[in-house]
DNA sequence: GTGGTCTAGACCACT
DNA sequence: GTGGTCTAGACCACC
């Protein structure tokens, strides 16, 4: 696993985002366990307890969850994380609408390219 | 002019980006006379050497021209202007694709999404 | 190494064009190790940043490519250098031809005279 | 007439070679009649004195010769001319050879080279 | 210790 | 007063 972290915004809300997106890609099914904490911070090579603020804020949104005993689980509610999914996908298609409108391309110009590119990128 | 630079790559990098916008975008149309480098340099708050940077490589990228003792001017080229438009759509579209792959949303389900977010986003 | 510079030049390019030279004429062969910036600044007699944008410059161009840590090398690509090395022979090919014109030689007269010249320097 | 002058070298120096090469290349035929030394100062940009010094160097090589009362000409000792014309070919070829000996062009390869530029320049 | 970037300040040519 | 170049010196990321 690649922890790509960069020095300008927070670690752990990179953290968040990062296992995040490994859920809502499939990269950890629902229902999976967790590695410990503390190999999970190891492997991305940050504090255990940055690690434990990230997973913290996880649990919280309920993505993930902890029974004491066992460990830490991803969540097992597929609606959430299909909502999850479909949030992250709205705010990327928000933030690209917003850039091509920038670049003088409206919504049919923007959808016409992008036939075009995926027609090219075969 | 916003100059909005951050930290975490290089300033002549972001300058040279945030001019090709200001082109592209029309805030600056073909053959308009640029500011002065220092004047630039000022306004941006950054060393008249690096906003220097970041105008030769546009230059070199034949978005600019500059006679010795005149000033320095946008390209007449508007050929040129509309391939970096198209080139920089491109790309975005390109990314744009790839994050939403990772999302799991092929092309179609994509240009759905964008139909659906740009219909409430009326 | 003789670093030969003049004043009327910008150093950068002098250095550009020396440092080219050496690459196609063979004193450095492809995949070769250079030495670091600061110290072939040094060799050179100028600011190690002059000697920076000399060698950014043949990065752009292909002929170098550095790695952040490792130092820098001369590209591995030996077609690229004998590309090189033919553009730079046409352009001296071409400026001789035009100086010889002047001078009233026409292309078989100046290949007769080439003839006569090298026999006599045996 | 273009004066092109640099300043990395004496200019009297350029304007004997300048003047050298309007007369071998025909511009100034022999016998014709010089433009007098102020105009001709004026013309290139330069002190009287400058252009009197190169005239002089001219006439002491033969070039020139000036009857003191009707003005300064050009020789009419056309053989004198070739001469010169001979000797400044061979130097453009000496150093040409040089300089393509230097890329790693013998003189095979250099005529061979000479053939194809010359032909696709038409 | 390496390359990369940035700043500050200077000088030059051109006109 | 413009762009272009150069120097000196500093800091950073990376390994």
């Amino acid at each position: 696993m690649q922890w790509n972290l960069k020095g300008d915004r927070p670690i752990y809300q990179q953290l968040v985002e990062l296992i995040t997106m490994q859920i809502v890609s499939g990269m950890l099914q629902a229902g999976d366990k967790m590695m410990p904490v503390r190999e999970l911070a190891n492997e991305a090579g940050v504090n255990p307890n940055t690690m434990q603020r990230a997973l913290a804020e996880l649990e919280r949104q309920g993505l993930l969850y902890s029974s004491r005993t066992t460990g830490r689980y991803v969540t097992e509610d597929a609606a959430l994380i299909m909502r999850v999914r479909e949030s992250l996908a709205e705010e990327q298609i928000t933030d690209f609408l917003a850039r091509m409108e920038q670049l003088g391309y409206d919504k049919e110009k923007t959808i016409f390219m992008i036939e075009r590119v995926s027609r090219e990128g075969n």
